[in-house]
DNA sequence: TCTGGGGTCCTAGGACCC
DNA sequence: TCTGGGGTCCTAGGACCC
């Protein structure tokens, strides 16, 4: 039996996220048309979908074009807390998961058959298991390579699944618009559409060069690769390379003093999610959009790397001083601040001079520690002294 | 059609170093 | 004094994803 190329790779997605969460958590919202969301529509669920609702999209052209729907803010904690519930089932599933957003992952299950089935079977309980113990529908595609695997998730989509067999992996994929391959999205499809390309069995018949002349080196030599299914990616396991956190504002003049409370809030929350993943950052980037929605940003890398929110509330009001001139000349609708440069909480050492160890001794070494780098940032602390050493854990107050 | 809140990756120029 | 080639880091912007 051929085994190398079997489909292994499932691309697992909830159905309407953010709408299918509320729908589960509010028995009235269940088969009627959801959208969610306040200036813009996050979320629509099938039955918003059907009528025309697609996302993203303004909320007062969203109830015109769909004035029978209920309209629900977004409660990002429960969205958070179901993504948690999620990805244990996806853990149960197999250890070999990729995170790709709040509702979506990658999991390889080659080497499952013994225990747990074909992928097929596996996309199959995966499917009925996180119904039952989430509550979410979910759409599964199957496939030999990452991106197909992701395609058919969501041809097969709603509440679906979908296998891609090894020998018909061209037939599904050539037929399809352009769009659907990874990594084209309006700017690109513009640019393919000027010349003709609408199909990725055109883009499959272009030579790479054409294609790198046309969207760069980058972009022409991946979406040329991916026309063929040639995408050697393998699942794995992804860390968080930054951290940001961002607030729109309502057009119109924004005080200087609300503007500088505004990025507290926001440093204020980010320091605290960094802690809270022992985690540094270097680099804070700041988040400016006009009136006219022009964007710009402004980074500055600090000299060392930092958990505290100190040291970024600094180089973040040092950037937006920065940026005054402009914000004051344009009118400001967005602020962001972004964290980069992301790296872990290390072993952090301080010396105090004190004779013997004592409850003392560790309280003064915390304090010291936490003020230096933020409350939560300390799980152990390791007293050295001359001939010996303690080693104590701590609770995170 | 007047616009959220998260993220990822790529490009390009300039400074700086060897 | 002028010149080459290669590499890394920083900053800014842009496309794309959900």
């Amino acid at each position: 039996m051929f085994v190398s190329g079997d489909p292994t790779i499932l691309h697992a997605d909830v159905d309407s996220f953010y709408a299918s969460v509320e729908q589960r958590d509010n028995p009235a919202l269940r088969g009627r048309p959801v959208m969610v969301g306040s200036g813009v529509v996050l979320a629509a669920s099938y039955e918003a979908k059907v009528l025309g609702i697609s996302t993203p999209i303004g909320m007062a052209v969203a109830r015109r074009t769909c004035p029978g729907a209920v309209v629900v803010p977004p409660r990002m904690s429960a969205y958070s807390e179901a993504s948690k519930a999620l990805f244990q089932v996806f853990a149960q599933t197999s250890p070999f998961v990729e995170g790709l957003s709040i509702d979506e992952a990658f999991l390889e299950v080659g080497g499952l058959r013994r225990i747990s089935g074909s992928p097929s079977q596996i996309a199959t309980s995966l499917r009925r298991d996180v119904l039952e113990s989430v509550g979410l529908p979910i759409s599964v595609g199957v496939a030999r390579t990452k991106f197909l695997a992701k395609v058919a998730s969501s041809v097969a989509k709603p509440d679906g699944l979908l296998v891609v067999p090894v020998d018909s992996e061209l037939d599904f994929l050539h037929p399809l618009a352009v769009e659907r391959l990874w990594g084209v999205g309006g700017v690109t499809a513009a640019k393919l559409r000027e010349r003709g390309i609408t199909t990725v069995r055109q883009v499959a018949h272009l030579p790479e060069k054409d294609l790198v002349e046309i969207l760069g080196q980058a972009a022409g030599r991946h979406i040329h690769a991916l026309s063929h299914n040639r995408d050697p990616r393998p699942v794995q396991v992804r860390r968080r390379r930054s951290m940001g956190a961002q607030r729109a504002l309502g057009r119109g003049s924004q005080s200087i003093q609300a503007l500088e409370t505004d990025l507290v809030g926001l440093v204020d929350g980010l320091g605290r999610r960094l802690r809270a993943a022992d985690r540094t950052c270097q680099t804070v980037t700041l988040r400016i959009r006009f009136d006219d929605y022009m964007r710009v940003t402004r980074s500055h890398t600090l000299p060392r790397s930092t958990a505290h929110t100190k040291a970024i509330l600094a180089a973040a009001r040092e950037l937006l001083a920065k940026a005054m001139p402009m914000i004051q000349r344009r009118g400001i609708t967005l602020v962001g601040v972004t964290l980069s440069g992301l790296g872990d909480v290390g072993p952090v050492q301080l010396e105090l001079p004190v004779p013997t160890f004592s409850a003392l001794t560790v309280d003064m070494a915390v304090d010291r520690v936490r003020d230096k780098f933020g409350s939560s940032a300390i799980t152990r602390a390791v007293l050295l002294g001359r001939n010996q050493g303690l080693s104590v854990p701590l609770l995170p107050d």
